[in-house]
DNA sequence: ACTTTACCAGACAGACCTGTCTACCTTAGG
DNA sequence: CCTAAGGTAGACAGGTCTGTCTGGTAAAGT
């Protein structure tokens, strides 16, 4: 019991499922890609990845909290003023709608699959938006703005909007309508 | 060939397979619903729903044709100006996501489940955005709006981001905050 | 009266799904 | 040396998936 109880958290092989799912996951959908697939693409024994994830489930779930990292860690709001960070924030979504290979939000893309609220993977969308949400309203209650809570329930419509835009219709033509968007958000009228 | 060619479109028990098709697809899932479950709950033999949809890709064409079918009538836009008809498509689209049983617009979700644009699936999902995105955009023109193309562009994200957030957070959240910026888009400021 | 058409009931094939289990290998620490 | 842990390989069970096929019933048009 001294260092590992039952799972290793830092291990090769559970490192080399977790990229092939995020992968796959995300390119193909959760229903349509079996366990099968994802360990013979990892390189890693089915009784190895058992080990590490008890459950299907358990290994969405984890794909869904790898995806809050990289999001967390690439979306650090950059700028000197509070409205700069906000712009720089949906910049950095309308970067990443425009790239190639985007296929929409994980987690919209996640609870489409799953319908029940209750489930742990349905959990982990909601912590994800709650994180981005209250990221948001703590941007603009530093900026002095006067309905912080409304204008980040608006600016997060923009964002979910962006990226449904961005994987069904041409990505780079909602961009600049949601810069619009947000900067007269951001800045309330006079 | 004076008739029918091969399959009847009107058929009771073809209603009844598209019937619970729409209410199974839209509430579990396209790839968690299966041939089975539908045919039994339809009360149908398998051979007739192979007689009417060739393969399970057909049924669920045919039911995204039926959500746009019951859209487009229960989205029909009413008032006298252009610019109050576009509210009550939006008013239309709000109601329907306070609704209970409400779990995200059926074409996004569909997309989801179906990475390939060039699916039939994602034609009939394009086409559903294609009508909506020119319907606002005739009434735009309708409305004297100077910039018709890119508003209705703006508008289709509010409509995807209420959308999504209907399903995923507080459904009456989003509404007011959705109905301010359509007010303010399309009222342009002077 | 005959034929076509729609429909029901259910077996069946072949593939794929998740999850368990056995058996063996390799490496590092005590 | 030897033991414990992480790993590989792959068979296996039990279920579900799509799609086909056989066989029989009932109604409607000609």
């Amino acid at each position: 019991m001294t260092s590992t109880a039952t799972a290793p958290r830092r291990s090769p092989a559970r490192r080399r499922v977790l990229d092939t799912a995020l992968a796959l996951f995300y390119a193909e959908g959760i229903h349509a890609v079996g366990i099968d697939r994802i360990i013979a693409e990892a390189g890693v024994a089915k009784a190895t990845f058992y080990h590490h994830f008890p459950s299907k489930d358990d290994l969405v779930c984890a794909y869904l909290e790898e995806q809050i990292a990289r999001v967390r860690e690439q979306a650090v709001p950059q700028g000197e003023t509070p409205e700069e960070r906000i712009v720089s924030v949906f910049e950095g979504v309308g970067e990443v709608t425009c790239a190639p290979g985007f296929r929409g939000c994980a987690f919209i893309n996640a609870a489409a699959e799953y319908p029940d609220p209750d489930h742990p993977v349905r959990r982990v969308v909601a912590d994800f938006r709650r994180w981005f949400k209250g990221l948001l309203e703590e941007l603009l209650v530093a900026a002095g703005h006067p309905e912080p809570q409304r204008t980040a329930v608006a600016l997060m419509t923009l964002r979910d909007g962006l990226t449904v835009a961005g994987a069904l219709d041409d990505p780079a033509e909602a961009r600049p309508a949601v810069r619009a968007a947000v900067a007269h958000l951001i800045r309330p009228a006079a």
